[in-house]
DNA sequence: TTGTAGGCGTTATCAT
DNA sequence: ATGATAACGCCTACAA
């Protein structure tokens, strides 16, 4: 194992000052060009590479970006990732991540590194079980800034990137009911989410605005593990007057339900069509997939994320800005038919 | 913006010394009780984190491994991503991403970027376009440990967890074979990838098994890409003797193959049986899937490419190991049917 | 144009 | 049990 060359090492060999060494490293005008080619010869040489431990210290910069998101490997989040990835590598910076696997405690601890690394900035999704906020107001403290992404704490004084649900909610019902539907079905998630509450009140007002009656019995709910995905869509079809189309909380609950359909000999999207929040990307190709999805533009919406996020780092350079606008950007979901896509 | 507290900050409070204070937070044995107790107190008060920079840059070790993959948007790294964060931080280890997104430039950008930041470890699958392989000599100088993921680089020496192809082709010729198929076909991909090589080659030797002739005609290839998959498969549709079966490079090539099918009034697996080689998670829950899936466990291959990097990372900190055994870790890839699955 | 000196925050090694 | 000091690699005012 050799020594990693520094700074001093070149220095020593050409007679120099490690000062000149660094300035000429970075193109100083002031050091003479003959010195600039001496030491960048034996930089190469010595196949020389900056220490960024050492200049992150120094800077107290990190170039750095934290993402933080409950689990790289559903769909939605993993795109929101790869569009957060690029965008920050365009603006040459790195990127760090943590998953929380939906617990607040590593979700804390993520957090924890993220503030002790000196990050410059963190997005973040945080976990369906994070009741605890106290960590954000630290990282406010530590002058890191934090944009919320698709999952938003209850608390102002925000950035965040997230979707409307509501228009492609009200989409999904328009869709149906002009195709003849009145006893539609909604597989929900645990009403404690946020997200399910949007899409049960975005569900009444759309049901409303056709004066169709809120019948209880059709809506249901699961903590969206298959067992309960089962259940829920076994209420369904177990109902006097069964629902003629489902719209599920996501993908993965219209999977689960769809299979259920399929165990009792029906055909999706004859005998009960399916609309459900987009997760996967596979599905708009598939022939049995649902009717529709309801997108949300994961990586869309991280992107903007991103933008805001360096947005705010490079404003925080500038200690300019007194008012503190909070930037909170509002896309709208928006359903989209799985009829002859692509081909 | 307050000011950030530090160790000499705490110290002067107390009017100690600094290495009493660093003593202290870390419960050194040698520091009195009452000591202690007066440091964590004034520590807690000032809401007092450690510069893990500063700690980086003193100890020379990051804690940090990075992980580079083409797309974290793929359901194949995304979930082996999954794997690797989970598995790191169980070892209190932080996760530097950057995805390459094929592109060799961007790779190499990405893992110097990797050197300069004296990472303890990288997990690599390589771009589908890299060619230069120097950069992993240097990093090998700076002595930061490299494992190969699932798309290995030719060279030798080094460490990498994979999957051999052959088993799980082999397993799909003699399903298919026993259903009676003779006209297999098979939708490759680029035959400058290793991928593709060993497709065809577990292909060859699982119709020779059955002294089945190969015939050239059922092999046709596409460069990925949804034209070249439509334009591959319409060339199979086109045969005078069209294959009764195909089995297709991964499930985005089986995707829009099947789609093709759809076009021209076919119906997947009875008209035509699909199995692909996995990506997607989610087929093995639809009805209009592959009839089977070649599976290579990416999380599974990814959490063995995580400890084959800790084992390396342990054993450069001893510094004891003079024999330099390259771990080279091959699962078998396994076809999965997808008949009735999970309910 | 180049050298000198000080410091970023922490910790290891002395000494007391 | 605690203090003093130096060092990690780099950068930058200031001096020359």
């Amino acid at each position: 194992m050799e020594k990693i060359p520094t700074i001093k090492e070149i220095a020593k060999r050409l007679k120099v000052n490690a000062s000149t060494v660094s300035r000429a490293l970075h193109g100083h005008p002031s050091i003479g060009l003959v010195t600039t080619m001496r030491v960048n010869k034996v930089a190469n040489e010595l196949n020389y590479e900056r220490n960024q431990t050492a200049i992150f210290f120094k800077q107290r910069k990190t170039f750095t970006i934290g993402v933080v998101l409950p689990d790289f490997s559903d769909a939605f989040f993993s795109s929101a990732l790869s569009g957060i990835e690029d965008y920050a590598s365009k603006k040459n910076y790195n990127v760090f991540v943590g998953q929380s696997l939906e617990n607040p405690d590593k979700e804390k601890s993520i957090l924890d590194t993220m503030k002790n690394h000196r990050l410059d900035g963190i997005i973040i999704s945080i976990s369906k079980n994070t009741t605890d906020y106290e960590v954000f107001n630290q990282l406010k403290k530590y002058n890191i800034p934090v944009v919320f992404f698709d999952r938003i704490p209850d608390m102002e004084d925000i950035h965040y990137s997230a979707c409307n649900l509501q228009s492609g909610m009200l989409q999904a019902v328009d869709c149906l009911v002009e195709k003849g539907h009145r006893n539609i079905g909604l597989i929900n998630g645990p009403l404690h989410l946020g997200a399910s509450k949007e899409r049960l009140a975005a569900y009444n007002k759309g049901l409303n605005n056709y004066s169709i009656a809120i019948n209880t019995q059709l809506i249901v709910s699961s903590d969206l593990s298959a067992d309960q995905n089962y259940r829920a869509m076994r209420q369904l079809l177990s109902l006097k007057e069964r629902p003629t189309a489902v719209i599920a909380f996501n993908d993965y609950v219209a999977r689960d339900a769809m299979s259920l359909m399929k165990k009792n000999d029906l055909v999706v999207n004859r005998d009960i069509s399916f609309i459900s929040f987009a997760n996967s990307p596979i599905w708009s190709f598939m022939d049995n997939s649902p009717m529709a999805s309801i997108e949300q533009f994961p990586q869309k919406q991280g992107v903007k994320a991103a933008e805001i996020l360096f947005e705010l780092i490079a404003g925080r350079n500038e200690e300019t800005s007194s008012a503190p606008a909070f930037n909170q950007v509002i896309f709208d979901s928006s359903m989209v038919s799985h009829h002859g896509k692509r081909i």
